[in-house]
DNA sequence: GGGTAAGTTGACGTTAACGTCAACTCCGCA
DNA sequence: TGCGGAGTTGACGTTAACGTCAACTTACCC
């Protein structure tokens, strides 16, 4: 349970963004600082880091753009508060009304994944077959293609 | 062997895109049109349509930005470069070199191909893992979540 | 407790990827 | 051959995702 708290420049440092950004991010509502200091300066907990971390990942290697990022991330914290309830015994009989939404926000996630997915597997095999054809036809005219030559 | 020729209008429809982006791209350097008309008219091909669509799909669901995307096609049009060189025996003695430049090149592409199908991967593994204990919890408390209940 | 590095708000600047006029010109066909 | 829709260049507008600068205020460290 590390409950540390950090200053927007280590945080900034730690997820290899500007300390703007973090602010940035905060008037999106993508953020919110854990805390602040008694003089008002921001304090980032270690969950705030990994968010900025997923937040970077879901827009550099997913191609999502903040403004669905901010759709996940509500989805993904909608799904925290429904387990809360859940396990608060806050659900009392809609417990199978909880479910489903969660699912319901999995499942239209996972669709998203599985489209990009797809794609990246039919660019994959076109490259994969270019390759293919030219190592072939490299071994038919007896070009040797792993040899370093001097 | 259809050489038809398209003009802006058309190419934009099929392609899904504006003729405002076409001439963007051929700006960028991205597209060059087949042909053009006695007036100076743009006159796209099949090819010019296909290398459109291209585009767009390394641009929406694999995330590159546009300049990105001109240093892939670039890539693949040095790879056409060099088939042609060699099966008009251009190459001469060269054969070697032109097949170890075309498979880098290959490799590069699918460097970064397999990088973003690892995050894909990760990320795909835990929506599927929240799924599973969604369904276990589920059972465990006698939850049926694939009836449809009225 | 005082200096300096770090943080704050507010505002304007920047870049990519087009959208949107405006003012002409071209194309196809009746 | 004339006319309405499609195309052309040039220029300025727009949005997302920050960068940057200014003018202060806070936070630590000796």
């Amino acid at each position: 349970m590390t409950d540390a708290l950090y200053r927007p420049g280590e945080v900034a440092a730690k997820a290899e963004v500007s300390t703007r950004t973090l602010r940035y991010y905060e008037e999106l509502g993508l953020l919110n600082p854990a805390g602040h200091s008694p003089g008002g300066s921001r304090r980032y907990s270690d969950a705030d880091v990994t968010r900025v971390q997923r937040i970077r990942e879901l827009q550099q290697t997913m191609g999502f753009d903040l403004d669905q990022i901010g759709d996940i991330l509500r989805a993904e914290d909608r799904l925290d508060e429904l387990r809360t309830d859940y396990r608060t015994g806050r659900a009392k009989g809609r417990e199978r009304d909880l479910f489903l939404e969660a699912m319901e926000i999995n499942d239209r996630l996972r669709g998203q994944v599985r489209e990009k997915q797809a794609v990246l597997k039919g660019f994959r095999r076109e490259l994969d077959a270019t390759a293919a054809r030219y190592r072939q036809v490299a071994s038919e005219r007896g070009i040797d293609l792993d040899d370093d030559r001097p």
